[in-house]
DNA sequence: AGCACGCCGACT
DNA sequence: GTCGGCGTGCTC
């Protein structure tokens, strides 16, 4: 059925189509225009287009003369009569797609919320020569023969391969079915499935619309900074600004003032967050403040919900965009802004799916549309702290003393005024306990220990943060010294002893735990490692009166959903605060205890461990352990915090119980001067490169290749690492190689033409090479 | 990522 | 011969 049609090379111009297609595919597929869509089609417009034997959604990128006697199928049609994005959200997806080497077809579907649910389903019935022929009855064959004649009308491939009792994707059957279709036995027939305009429910009109709560007042120096980011709203200037060492409630304060200054102006706002559910509060309060223009982009939200969101973008009633990761890519017209809160999240740079960086592409888009990109932080990313102090960014502080600890309350329009002020600064009481030269079973310090038992007793609220869940990170024997690892992942499983399972958080792969070592017998099996079912024991047994909660993934009902409707997040808020008070409370969590909305400070806060990864290979690790640090120290509010650690003397662990503001600059001067002897980023620009694949020789051949290649291709100025072993070196049973390349300068040209040279010289089927720029 | 095509070994 | 598995390369 495909319609292949030459060209005739007299053709007037603008006949074919430069198609994306949504697949790891590197090329920009070209396709004639059929004569009733000539002059009716623009860049951005989805298309459907006929791919190999079946026929999915690809996007307009542009119109071209033929360009060689190519025989090129034809253009199904339209999707939309108009472009489903703009010129403008094009480029960028363009320029991402380049610079983070992706595919543009990729890259656009991700830039689009929703609007890629066509999909296509064969039909196939027998032709009236197919009704006479005759075949051995027991051959794949004769037995489709069968199966159809006894049917009426197209049969879906579905429902024939369930007749014949065969996979639905077996080799043979579609094999089979492509040559009976050639031989004229059957009728093939291509449909479309899915919605093509999701039903658009009613909305808020203007009249359901609340009054509009007012602006919170703003302090100090608060009302100077939003006047200078005014200024650069109004004249259009792009100016990256970070600001740094500033806290959550305040960074939103001065959010939502230049956000009122944009919509004043006319102009629309991209806000991103990293996550929906720890920022349900700020969502909230935008859409009270400019009700009806607040349009909510995540991975989470439906499809319809998101087409819904989109065109009213289009009709101008949205301006105000919040949004994960892909949101950067909204299409709200003319913004006057851009924000990316709590700037150093991984989120933003999220290592599975496409590899792009929410925050570069904000800043790019920011640079193409001469407007503001505000990067907001209480700890920054040491990159852009070092871009900040040397004037790439504008580096604005606003130091904590310099902010009220409570809020001023909604709606009083009261003055700045310095003496609101809070004279007494939480200064939490910070302890580091060696736990070098402890018994290596030991998991509560007898420091912690007697701190919790003391808070306890006083009624008081305790946190205990363990990087880890379940009970232990593994199971070895002690005599041989086997350990429990993933069949598919060479990494240790999570022992689970309440399930008596073994899991393994790379792939969820779970197993029994065996009596006896598999591999000497040996009865004698033991549990390395500390996580939070394993501190919740330990608690129970030594405090069996205090009340005991353990917070992590495993225990939050439905922990994959995040959506804001009906999120199942527990809060911390004690239950019921009058009686519970007395009791005390023992909280367990691992960092998802950061995450959670409604924290209320812990008069203790233990971290019982937090450094037990340290070693892993990740520059930006001691950055996170920063954070982490940081962020539970802000939990013990005034009161106290026991840090736990084998590394006491780590510039992270020491930093953070500095007094003067745990440490930031001495954590980052010195963060930076490692950075700089290492050559890490902000001081390179920085690529990984990862060849993933199922035979391990292969896979290892192949990478030192890429390797000799980019050796021989990179220049001064750049430096290639490995190629090494990955970590982990297998990951869903397929074997992984890596390279590091470090340089002055970007090397993406180099590593498209390396990669070429790979290909020329030997097959890389089998193998996925994964490119990770700016890691 | 699909999916077809080609090669090969086994079955009958 | 026909079936089925596997590796390789292409998709306008």
């Amino acid at each position: 059925m495909s319609s292949s049609v030459k060209i005739p090379s007299d053709t007037s111009k603008g006949r074919i189509a430069l198609v994306a297609i949504p697949r790891r595919l590197d090329k920009v597929l070209s396709y004639a225009i059929p004569d009733r869509l000539i002059g009716r089609l623009s860049p951005g417009m989805r298309l459907l287009v006929p791919l190999g034997r079946s026929k999915i959604t690809g996007y307009l990128i542009g119109v071209s003369v033929q360009d060689g006697s190519h025989s090129l199928k034809e253009i199904i049609e339209a999707l939309n009569d108009t472009p489903i994005i703009n010129n403008e959200i094009l480029e960028l997806a363009r320029w991402a797609s380049e610079y983070y080497m992706q595919p543009l077809g990729l890259m656009i579907r991700a830039a689009i919320p929703g609007g890629n649910n066509l999909k296509s389903r064969e039909y196939f019935k027998l032709t009236d020569q197919g009704t006479k022929i005759k075949a051995t009855p027991n051959s794949m064959k004769g037995r489709i023969l069968s199966v159809l004649k006894d049917k009426t009308g197209w049969v879906p491939i579905s429902e024939l391969s369930k007749d014949i009792g065969v996979e639905l994707r077996e080799n043979r059957l579609t094999r089979i079915l492509s040559n009976m279709k050639r031989d004229g036995i059957l009728d093939e027939d291509i449909r479309i499935i899915g919605k093509r305009d999701p039903s658009r429910k009613k909305r808020k009109t203007a009249s359901d619309i609340k009054h509009p709560a007012s602006l919170p007042s703003l302090y100090g120096r608060e009302a100077d900074l939003v006047n200078e980011v005014k200024d650069l709203i109004n004249k259009g200037t792009y100016t990256p600004y970070l600001l740094a060492e500033i806290k959550k409630d305040t960074r939103q304060r001065i959010y939502l003032h230049l956000i009122s200054l944009c919509i004043e102006k006319g102009k629309g706002v991209l806000l991103l967050i990293p996550e929906i559910s720890p920022n349900l509060s700020l969502i909230k309060t935008l859409e009270d403040t400019f009700s009806g223009r607040v349009g909510l982009l995540h991975s989470r939200i439906s499809e319809g919900r998101r087409f819904d969101i989109l065109s009213r973008i289009r009709e101008g009633k949205i301006d105000i965009i919040v949004g994960t990761r892909s949101a950067i890519f909204a299409p709200i017209d003319l913004p006057g802004m851009i924000i990316v809160d709590e700037e150093d999240d991984p989120s933003y740079k999220q290592d599975k799916g496409l590899r792009y960086n929410a925050k570069g592409v904000a800043l790019k888009r920011g640079e193409r549309l001469n407007i503001p990109v505000i990067l907001g932080s209480s700890a920054p990313s040491v990159e852009d702290f070092y871009y900040g102090m040397t004037g790439v960014y504008k580096l604005r502080t606003l130091p904590e003393e310099e902010g009220p600890r409570i809020q001023g309350s909604k709606g009083s329009n009261e003055p700045a005024n310095p003496r609101t002020k809070d004279p007494s600064t939480p200064q939490p009481l910070i302890k580091i306990v060696d736990m070098r030269g402890a018994n290596g079973r030991t998991i509560l310090s007898d420091q912690l220990n007697s701190s919790i038992a003391n808070r306890i007793s006083k009624g008081d609220r305790v946190l205990l943060f363990v990087n880890k869940r379940g009970f232990s990170n593994s199971i070895i024997c002690q005599d041989c010294g086997y350990s429990f690892r993933c069949p598919d992942c060479a990494l240790s499983m999570t022992y689970y002893k309440g399930l008596k399972r073994l899991s393994c958080h790379y792939c969820n792969k779970s197993a029994c735990v065996p009596e006896t070592c598999p591999d000497c017998g040996s009865s004698r099996l033991t549990e390395v490692g500390i996580g939070t079912e394993r501190v919740e024991e330990e608690v129970r047994k030594i405090f069996p009166s205090a009340k005991v909660v353990r917070l992590d993934k495993d225990t939050i009902k439905g922990s994959r959903g995040q959506g804001v409707k009906g999120s199942s997040h527990r809060t911390l808020e004690p239950a019921n605060p009058g009686t519970l008070r007395k009791e005390g409370e023992i909280v367990i969590g691992t960092d998802i205890v950061l995450r959670s909305p409604g924290n209320h400070p812990f008069a203790l806060v233990g971290v019982v461990s937090a450094d037990t990864c340290l070693h892993l290979p990740d520059f930006r690790l001691s950055h996170r352990v920063y954070k982490l640090l940081r962020g539970l120290i802000d939990l013990a509010g005034k009161g106290e915090v026991i840090i736990q650690t084998h590394n006491p003397s780590h510039h992270a662990i020491e930093a953070v119980s500095d007094p003067t503001n745990m440490g930031l600059d001495r954590f980052y001067q010195k963060e930076i001067g490692f950075r700089r002897e290492l050559g890490y980023p902000p001081f390179s620009s920085m690529v990984i490169i990862t060849l993933e694949g199922g035979n391990a020789e292969r896979c290892m051949d192949r990478s030192q290749r890429l390797g000799k290649i980019l050796h021989r291709n990179l220049d001064k100025g750049t430096e290639l690492l490995g190629p090494a072993r990955g970590y982990p070196e297998i990951l869903r049973g397929r074997h992984r190689w890596q390279m590091i390349i470090k340089g002055d300068r970007p090397v993406q040209e180099i590593i498209r033409r390396s990669m070429e040279e790979l290909n020329t010289e030997a097959s890389t089927s089998g193998i996925r090479i994964d490119l990770d720029i700016d890691p």
